[in-house]
DNA sequence: ACGCTCGCATCAGGTGGGAAACGG
DNA sequence: CCGTTTCCCACCTGATGCGAGCGT
C-alpha cells in the first residue's frame, strides 16, 4: 500500500513516556514508539512547508521557507497523509531498528518512506540571491538549533542533474558518484550530534530510459514503497559526535554505498537498498543526541532534514544516459582508466596536446581549470571543472535534449521546479543569479564576470578536497574514516584570508567555531550570528574574490610549497592545496576533459 | 641507536564496458 | 524477443608495509 494513511493510524498513538528517549540511529534500539511522532497531525499543506517551529523562528529564518513546487521533493502519494506542518522536524527520524547494523533492515513504515517530505526541510537549491549560499539549506531548526547545511560538491551534482543523474546500484553495493559532501554550520558546538543519510523515492514512479530521455513507465513497485526491508539510511560513522566536530570539517558520505540486493546481510551499516529504475531522493538528518548517542525526544526541535533536489537520481543496474557515463568518467577518479587519449591528454606539453581546445586562448579565462591554472585533478575533477562548455553549449550540441532534465521533466514538473526555484525567489535573488542558476553551464564557465562561476570553484575546491577523504590531498575537508589520520601531518595555518566560498559566510573556519564555543561557555547560548548577515557578507565577497581565487589557484602552481597550507578546516581553499603527486599534475592539465568530451562528441 | 621521512612495491577495492544470463 | 541484471575484465586509485636514507 501507499501507506500514510494506513500508517498513521499507528503513528497517531500518543508518545509514550517510557520512549521519551530513544536511540539514535548510531546507537540503536527499537522503539516503536517513535514513529509515532510522524503522524500526530493530520495533514499539512501540500504547496507549502510550514513547520510548527516556524512561527517560534527567528523571522529571519522564517524567511527561508518558501513554495514548494512538485519535483525537488520526495515523493508523497495522495493518499499518503503529509505530516503536518506542526510535525517537529525530530519526526523524521526512522521509528525504529536505527543502529548502523539494524537500519537497513528498514522499519520504516511506507508512510515514512514516501510521505515523509512534510517533516523535512525542504530548501530549494537557489535560496537568497542565489550565490555561494545558494546551495546552503537551512533548516527549521527551533531556538535552540539552526543548523545551515550547505552542500560541497553541488555544482557537480548539478551537472549531473541536468541529465538527471543516475546511480548504479549492484549486489555487492556501489559507491554514489557524485557523492554527499556536506558543510554543517549553526549546531551547537558542545552538543552531540548524529548524523546522517537518508534516501527515499522522490516520485511514486517506475522509470525507463527511452528515446534517449526518461520517462514514467507504470507505477513505482509496491516493495519499493516501504514494505521492502532494504535499509534506507546511513549513519555517518563518525556519529555521534559534537557540533563542533561536524562542522569543522566537511562531512563526507563517500563510502555510502547502494545496493538492490535486499537480503544482503552484511555491511548493512554501509548499504541503502534501493529498486533499480526507481528515482530517489537522498536526504540529510542531524539530530542532537547525548553524550552516548541518545536521542532526547523531548524536545521536538532537536532532529533537522535537509533535501538538496539536486542530488536527485535514479538508481539503475547499468547507465542509461551516454552523458552520465561520460560524466562519471570525466570526474571519478576510479574510471579514469575510462578516459579517452588519458595519456596523451595528461602527460604531453600543452602544446603537443592531440586534442586542443579550439578555443584556448579564451578558455583560459573562461573555465578556471584551463591552461592558466593548472590545478590538482582533483579539484578540477570535483569542480567546475575540465569539461567545456561547447559540450553543451556549442553551435552543434546544446543541451542535450534527448535526455536532459529540460525534456524529461517538464512533463511532471520536476525540471521546472528545478529551474524556476531561483526565480520563484526572485524576491531575493537577483536576475543575475536566476539566469546563472537557470544556465549553470553558463555560470561555471563563463568568465569571471558570473560570480557563480567563480564560487563553484571555491566550493568545488572544497569538495574536490572531500572526494577521497582518505587521501592527503583532502586535506581539512577529509571526509570521515580517515580524517584523524591525516590530521597529524597537516597545519592549521591558513595560507589567505578567509575564502570567499561560502565557507566564509558559513562561519565554519576554526576562528569562528573557536568563537562560537566561547560564546557558549560564555553562556550566550544559541549562536546568534544571523545567516542573512553571513550570506550578505558572502556575497559582498563572491565577486571581489573571483578573480583572487583564480589568481591563487595560478599562485599555487608554481609558487612556494602550499603543502603547510593545508588544514582541518574545511572548504580548505582548493589552491592552498597543490599537491606534488606527479600523478594527479598530469591531470592537471586543462584539455583533460575537453580531449575526453570532444572525443566523445566528435567520434561517436 | 633511535625516530622520522621518503620512495617503492603490493594489495584491496572501485570504475565502466561488454557479454552472458535472466525474466517477463 | 527485449529489457534488465549479473558477472567478469582491464584499468585505476589509495592504503599499507617495508626498507633505505637522513637527522638528532
Amino acid at each position: 500500500m501507499l501507506g500514510g494513511e494506513g500508517e498513521s493510524n499507528t503513528y497517531a498513538s500518543s508518545k509514550d513516556a517510557a520512549d521519551e528517549r530513544r536511540k539514535s540511529p548510531a546507537v540503536d534500539v527499537d522503539d516503536p514508539a517513535a514513529s509515532n511522532r510522524f503522524t500526530e497531525h493530520g495533514m499539512a499543506s501540500d504547496r507549502y512547508y510550514i513547520p510548527s517551529t516556524i512561527s517560534k523562528q527567528n523571522p529571519e529564518t522564517a524567511c527561508s521557507f518558501i513554495p514548494y513546487t512538485p519535483g525537488g521533493t520526495v515523493y508523497t502519494p495522495s493518499s499518503a497523509a503529509r505530516y503536518p506542518s506542526s510535525l517537529h522536524l525530530g519526526s523524521v527520524l526512522p521509528p525504529a531498528g536505527f543502529s548502523p547494523s539494524t537500519a537497513g533492515r528498514s522499519h520504516f513504515s511506507p508512510a515514512y518512506q514516501l510521505g515523509q517530505s512534510a517533516g523535512c526541510a525542504l530548501y530549494p537549491p537557489y535560496t537568497g540571491s542565489g550565490s555561494a549560499l545558494g546551495n546552503m539549506a537551512l533548516p527549521t531548526g527551533g531556538p535552540g538549533m539552526r543548523a545551515q547545511v550547505y552542500l560541497c560538491n553541488r555544482p557537480l551534482w548539478l551537472k549531473f542533474h541536468r541529465h538527471q543523474t543516475e546511480m548504479i546500484i549492484t549486489k555487492q553495493g556501489r559507491r554514489m558518484f557524485p557523492f554527499l559532501s556536506f558543510n554543517i554550520a549553526g549546531l551547537s558546538v558542545t552538543a552531540h550530534y548524529n548524523v546522517f543519510v537518508e534516501v527515499v523515492l522522490a516520485d511514486p514512479n517506475h522509470w525507463r530510459f527511452q528515446g534517449g530521455k526518461w520517462v514514467t513507465c507504470g507505477k513505482a513497485d509496491n516493495s519499493s514503497q516501504g514494505t521492502d526491508p532494504g535499509n534506507k539510511v546511513y549513519i555517518h560513522p563518525e556519529s555521534p559526535n559534537t557540533g563542533a566536530h561536524w562542522m569543522r570539517q566537511e562531512i563526507s558520505f563517500s563510502k555510502l554505498k547502494l545496493t538492490n540486493n535486499k537480503g544482503t546481510s552484511h555491511n548493512t551499516s554501509q548499504m541503502i537498498v534501493l529498486q533499480s529504475l526507481h528515482k530517489y531522493q537522498p536526504r540529510l538528518h542531524i539530530v542532537e543526541v547525548t553524550e552516548d548517542g541518545v536521542e532526547d525526544i523531548n524536545s521536538d526541535l532537536k532532529t533537522q532534514c535537509f533535501t538538496f533536489p539536486e542530488t536527485q537520481f535514479i538508481a539503475v543496474t547499468a547507465y542509461q544516459n551516454t552523458d552520465i557515463t561520460q560524466l562519471k568518467i570525466d570526474h571519478n577518479p576510479f574510471a579514469k582508466g575510462f578516459r579517452d587519449n588519458y595519456d596523451s591528454m595528461y602527460t604531453a606539453p600543452e602544446g603537443d596536446r592531440l586534442t586542443p581546445s579550439p578555443t584556448d586562448s579564451t578558455r583560459a579565462h573562461q573555465i578556471v581549470p584551463g591552461t592558466r591554472y593548472t590545478m590538482q585533478p582533483i579539484f578540477q575533477d570535483q569542480f567546475v571543472n575540465n569539461l567545456p562548455q561547447n559540450r553543451f553549449y556549442n553551435s552543434e550540441r546544446a543541451v542535450p535534449q534527448t535526455n536532459s532534465l529540460l525534456s524529461s521533466q517538464t512533463e511532471d514538473g520536476a525540471s521546472q521546479r528545478w529551474l524556476v526555484a531561483s526565480m520563484q525567489q526572485g524576491g531575493n535573488g537577483t536576475s543575475a543569479s536566476n539566469k546563472l542558476d537557470l544556465t549553470p553551464y553558463d555560470g561555471e564557465y563563463s568568465s569571471s564576470l558570473l560570480p557563480y562561476g567563480i564560487k563553484s570553484l571555491s566550493m568545488q575546491t572544497s569538495h574536490a578536497l572531500s572526494y577521497y577523504p582518505d587521501s592527503p590531498f583532502t586535506t581539512m575537508s577529509a571526509g570521515w574514516g580517515s580524517r584523524a589520520a591525516y590530521q597529524r601531518k597537516v597545519t592549521h595555518g591558513l595560507p589567505w584570508s578567509p575564502r570567499p566560498s561560502p565557507t566564509t559566510a558559513f562561519q565554519e573556519d576554526s576562528d569562528k567555531v573557536k568563537a562560537q564555543i566561547e560564546e557558549e561557555v560564555n553562556g550566550s547560548g544559541a549562536l546568534i550570528t544571523s545567516w542573512t548577515e553571513s550570506q550578505a557578507a558572502a556575497l559582498s565577497l563572491d565577486k571581489a574574490d573571483s578573480y583572487l581565487t583564480c589568481k591563487r589557484r595560478r599562485l599555487s602552481l608554481n609558487g612556494p610549497s602550499t603543502e603547510d597550507s593545508q588544514s582541518n578546516t574545511k572548504c580548505e581553499d582548493l589552491a592552498s592545496v597543490t599537491t606534488n603527486n606527479s600523478s594527479y599534475s598530469k591531470e592537471a592539465l586543462p584539455s583533460k576533459g575537453m580531449a575526453a568530451y570532444y572525443s566523445f562528441y566528435t567520434n561517436p
